[in-house]
DNA sequence: CTGAAAGCGCTTACAG
DNA sequence: CTGAAAGCGCTTACAG
């Protein structure tokens, strides 16, 4: 009766005697139609196996029903990070209350552009992204709307984040306040999307409020003692076994993310160090991890889940050619005091 | 220069004073054309601001270069069960491998059918599912190839599953050797894809495993010590909350959910009972936070990332028209022993 | 209520 | 190397 291949409204209008006009209104807007001749269609189609094409019916429609997440790194990593997991909640309860699904986009043959020349969705949110990026140009040229959630503001770009220059300097604040004074930074690196170093970006933010901590107390944060890291546990972990193996080893380690900041611990505990009695660590981000693990940690609670939330919304309402009341938010956070710090005497 | 709407291949064709043909091997396969002529199409396309629309090269190809997860509970639930995300990983990276985005799929309006039906995906990969559901014969009217993961294997639905029956079995029964009587075992609902209970499920092939191992200990389980729950941390907790109220409490919670027992804890943890002094809990999975947890979880370990993994290659495997080995694979499980199931002297 | 026809933006077999 | 034209499977303004 049917081939291998599926029929078209085609074969449904040519079987059933009505014309395709007929058959799409019979799935589309059947009031446009008697009931019987609704019905007749309907009969035939269930009797060839008809379903009308979701991707034909969208390109006619010139929508995709589905919003795009830019992975900020490769999927292993992306969704081993409880805070990206979290934004990615968000974003998900968003698409499932709007009918829409999500679509995780990771880089194409290693390139973020390419992934997104080739995006076949409505509108993309992205993380940590700067107006310079090549991905902006071609989200531009595509007329892609985009959201991004800790990136850099711009005027012509949506955007969600928290005040890091300030959170930043109330943790590192703190752990001044606590008598540390060998410290090491673990920074994050620039991401995968970056150009080149970008002052407005979210890392070096975080940075310059370290740095105001530390100038408040008339004292500098010297170069060699900032060190680099992924946004992983596997790279938290080398850089923590690194650090250890200093001949003069800090009393504190201050990270840019709790998934770094346990990765340190884990190093520390392969070594036998304590924490915090022999080194103090304090993480960003506030995942659940972080009140779990023992020393819990002491860090920066940010609402992941309502960023991402945030930015689906604002997203939505841009596909529906609705005022933005601000372009960009700024959402609170929250130092969270835990026992991974300790009280330093000198 | 351009109105609101993007240029379009007629556009680039006309301004560049070549055919759309031309035009099309510029961008796909410029060896058909002449260095010159793609030079000049390229700069047209530049200076009007030309990306060939991604998706009208997919209708055309019949193709979308997505692989669908239909996530099995709302997206807050799937995305909370650390092994929903295990899978969505090991699905993630073999899309990434192979240049594939990876669309995850809620319950369109409340109906999953619905959500299927208007899929656009190459191909689609399921949790939990039998073979009488709707969405089966949904799939297989589009001629969309499907893989289902805890699934219940059937000839025509390529599956990958663990030793359920064997692994319950091994869990219930180390659960007795311990000297355990006074058991509750919380099983799984039948998830939302479910028309009836079905026997080839897998919350039941497990249920079956525990009763083999209450029976060759000639026990039996009785229906009031089997309670239902949903799997999600909250549901764990009050059904956790419910039990701690029973008048006669029992020696051991065995669940089929790591979260479930999580949340079966955290319920003990809140009426300030001792786990396991008071009250036993074993779980199934293995998620990480079973390890993290105190007291740490008495498991069975399913590798979920291999289980996504293996599901995802399966159907790319597929898509290619290769050969299936094996179109239903068992992967390997362990049982876990850690603190939360205590000796219990009767 | 119904249908013929144009259109969505590409690809590609075919002819030159 | 190049282009006219058919085709992918739908939707919908328009006319009857």
């Amino acid at each position: 009766m049917q081939g291998s291949k599926r029929p078209t409204i085609n074969d449904i209008a040519r079987e059933s005697g009505f014309s395709k006009t007929a058959v799409s209104f019979a799935f589309n807007d059947p009031s446009r139609i008697s009931e019987k001749t609704c019905q007749i269609i309907r009969e035939t189609a269930e009797r060839l196996g008809y379903l009308p094409d979701p991707m034909a019916r969208n390109f006619s429609l010139r929508r995709h029903l589905s919003i795009g997440f830019l992975l900020p790194q490769m999927v292993q990593y992306s969704l081993q990070n409880p805070y990206t997991i979290q934004v990615i909640q968000g974003i998900g309860t968003v698409c499932e209350n709007h009918g829409y699904t999500l679509t995780l986009i990771p880089p194409l043959h290693k390139s973020i552009t390419e992934a997104v020349r080739n995006a076949t969705v409505d509108g993309l949110i992205t993380m940590g992204m700067t107006v310079d990026m090549d991905i902006v140009s071609v989200m531009q040229t595509r007329l892609l709307p985009y959201v991004t959630i800790d990136g850099a503001p711009d005027e012509s770009m949506p955007s969600i984040n928290i005040q890091d220059e300030q959170a930043s300097y109330e943790l590192m604040n703190l752990v001044l306040e606590s008598g540390h004074r060998d410290i090491v930074v673990v920074a994050l690196s620039s991401d995968a999307f970056a150009k080149e170093g970008q002052s407005d970006r979210v890392p070096y933010k975080r940075m310059q409020g370290f740095r105001r901590a530390f100038a408040e107390h008339n004292l500098e944060l010297s170069d060699q003692d900032i060190l680099i890291s992924e946004c992983t546990l596997e790279d938290g972990r080398s850089i923590g076994k690194e650090i250890l193996q200093r001949e003069h080893r800090p009393t504190c380690v201050v990270t840019m993310s709790d998934i770094v900041a346990i990765g340190c611990i884990q190093a520390c505990r392969d070594a036998h160090v304590q924490v915090p009695a022999d080194l103090s660590v304090v993480g960003f981000d506030n995942i659940d991890e972080a009140a779990c693990i023992i020393p819990a940690l002491t860090t920066i609670s940010q609402p992941a889940k309502e960023k991402g939330r945030l930015a689906a919304e604002a997203l939505f309402r841009i596909l529906n050619k609705e005022e933005l009341t601000s372009a960009h938010m700024e959402i609170p956070y929250t130092l969270i005091r835990r026992d991974s710090l300790s009280i330093h005497q000198s």
